[in-house]
DNA sequence: GGTATTGTTCGATCGATATCGTACCAGCTA
DNA sequence: TAGCTGGTACGATATCGATCGAACAATACC
């Protein structure tokens, strides 16, 4: 079967995109964070890269959270270039907890909090 | 240094279900916990004491996680002779966030991992 | 009164993780 | 070719929190 057929260029598509959507824990602690929440809620609005947020961290901060909430199941990214585009991926978080990412993308947005 | 004198009539009744419900990523840390998940199921389920649960943890352990709930005011407390009947907030949990109780108590249960 | 039951609080421990800086790598662009 | 940009990898640090045991408190029961 073929694992990820992009089109084409799949210098990146490897394992980007192909994490399952993780145990109710994982993906619950995976949201649990200010920071990646603010990124899910950014990114949910519209696809983006990594230079499209404006939250306080460096970006090797930033890469660490793409990362638990890539391995979470939460969002997916594809190259575009030198870039990687971050999208939600809502069909398979509404397909494993219905109603949870709507939940909690439709909650008021808290101030920014350090931590 | 005694003389505390409370009165005695009421010495749970004070602060234990009087906490709000709390930020969205407060919220989402206190159920993102095994633990507390079995918790939050095993009292949305049926009200009960901290005798009533399952977890392989201590009851000190099991307190602190009582505590983290009721102060993310997901559950409250009522006293009933020396125990304590616990229960979810549902309406107030629901008025805070719509839908999120519901996806996560529908939401397939995970076997016990150790973290 | 004395004992059992139920639960909290405190101190200590120990692993998880959020954060940063630096180095590094891969594509663009001049 | 070199330089620039977007992103990852890695090591170090520091804080948070889950856990336990022991001590304590309050009520029920004998």
């Amino acid at each position: 079967m073929g694992a990820v057929t992009e089109g084409g260029d799949d210098l990146c598509g490897g394992d980007l995109g192909s994490h399952p959507v993780a145990g109710l824990t994982t993906v619950l602690q995976a949201l649990a964070d200010p920071v990646r929440l603010a990124i899910i809620r950014a990114v949910a609005a519209e696809p983006r890269t990594c230079g499209g947020f404006d939250v306080p961290v460096t970006k090797s901060t930033l890469s660490h959270h793409f990362r638990v909430l890539r391995e979470a199941g939460i969002i997916e990214q594809r190259c575009e270039g030198t870039r990687k585009l971050t999208s939600v991926r809502r069909a398979e978080l509404e397909a494993a907890y219905p109603g949870l990412l709507e939940s909690i993308l439709s909650a008021p947005v808290e101030e920014a909090a350090a931590r």
